[in-house]
DNA sequence: TACTTAGTTTAGTAAATACTAAACGTTCAA
DNA sequence: TTGAACGTTTAGTATTTACTAAACTAAGTA
């Protein structure tokens, strides 16, 4: 007899909590968006309660964080005071605006720490050795970190990502 | 008066471990990083213990990890028990490796049990509008996955990332 | 107006993770 | 063969993070 629909669907949601996890993001993350990506309608909050076992507030939460992030939809209907979300299915979208939502936290704060010890070498400069060493492994680290930064930012520009121009990037790589 | 080289290499290090919290690394290892890091001279175990302020048994565990990863590199000198650690300063080559560790774990699990997810509704299949549907949408994820892997395959292929095939990157995207 | 139904916030708990302290196993040297 | 110097492992603690339960706010409805 044919395995339950329902069954497989737990299966592939479990697998997408532990993707998610492994990317630093909470796991009950992971099985929302499995269970939006898997329904072919829009779901309310309390549907995703019911489909993922969390509480309201932690899908209130977590949702929220998906959709800052692109990776979910909140629409609301006429007449109707909830809201319904929806999985976004386009993952290279996806990607840049993860991407552009990382830019301007912590990561960005800690990039700039970099350049500030630079500038402070360069402020503070002593003749010596040490100093020197210092210095050019610093501004090494800098040059990486800004080789990074122009990529992402280069990936956030493209209206689109997509199967094409990953593609192409593979191309040059060969 | 100028600032010493001491604290503004303290700053520098508390950046790192912020970068490496970021990326879900403990932030000791990037601490530990850091340290090699500006260091001219390979460090012994207790000299990166002293310098870090943590104990041994943490800078033995997430010094190993380092290595895996191949951001640092351990050596041993003849009549010397200790075993002394640099830090990798190609972080291109670093990425690679990261790439190549992670590709074995917890990742590839996941994105096996995706796939897996596709053969079960093959081999179960019910003809029906949600199963067709579920089906097309698991497929589409399958593919973005391909997609990543084949990406993180070639750059580990390459023998060097380098600027010079960021650049190439670069190019393309434009 | 009070009552429902929705989502959010908050205070506290559970679980995961990073880390410490100390015991342990090895290796070398006296 | 005992002891010291290293690095590792382990057991326990502290910290962080994810999550729950329940109070709360807002908006529509009777």
């Amino acid at each position: 007899m044919a395995r339950s629909l329902q069954k497989i669907k737990k299966e592939f949601t479990q697998g997408l909590s532990q993707i998610s996890r492994f990317w630093g993001f909470p796991k009950g993350m992971g099985a929302i968006f499995a269970v939006l990506y898997l329904s072919p309608t829009a779901l309310s909050l309390d549907e995703i309660v019911r489909e993922t076992g969390l509480t309201k507030g932690a899908v209130s939460t977590e949702i929220r964080a998906l959709a800052r992030m692109g990776l979910v939809h909140r629409s609301s209907r006429l007449g109707d005071r909830k809201d319904y979300y929806e999985a976004e299915t386009d993952f290279y979208a996806a990607i840049r605006s993860i991407l552009k939502e990382r830019q301007n936290t912590e990561f960005d704060r800690a990039v700039r720490s970099v350049r500030e010890t630079l500038e402070k070498l360069e402020e503070n400069w002593v003749e010596n050795d040490e100093w020197q060493f210092v210095y050019e492994r610093v501004q090494a680290l800098q040059e990486f970190f800004d080789a990074i930064d122009s990529l992402t930012r280069a990936i956030i520009r493209l209206e689109r990502l997509g199967i094409t121009n990953v593609k192409r990037i593979l191309s040059v790589l060969k």
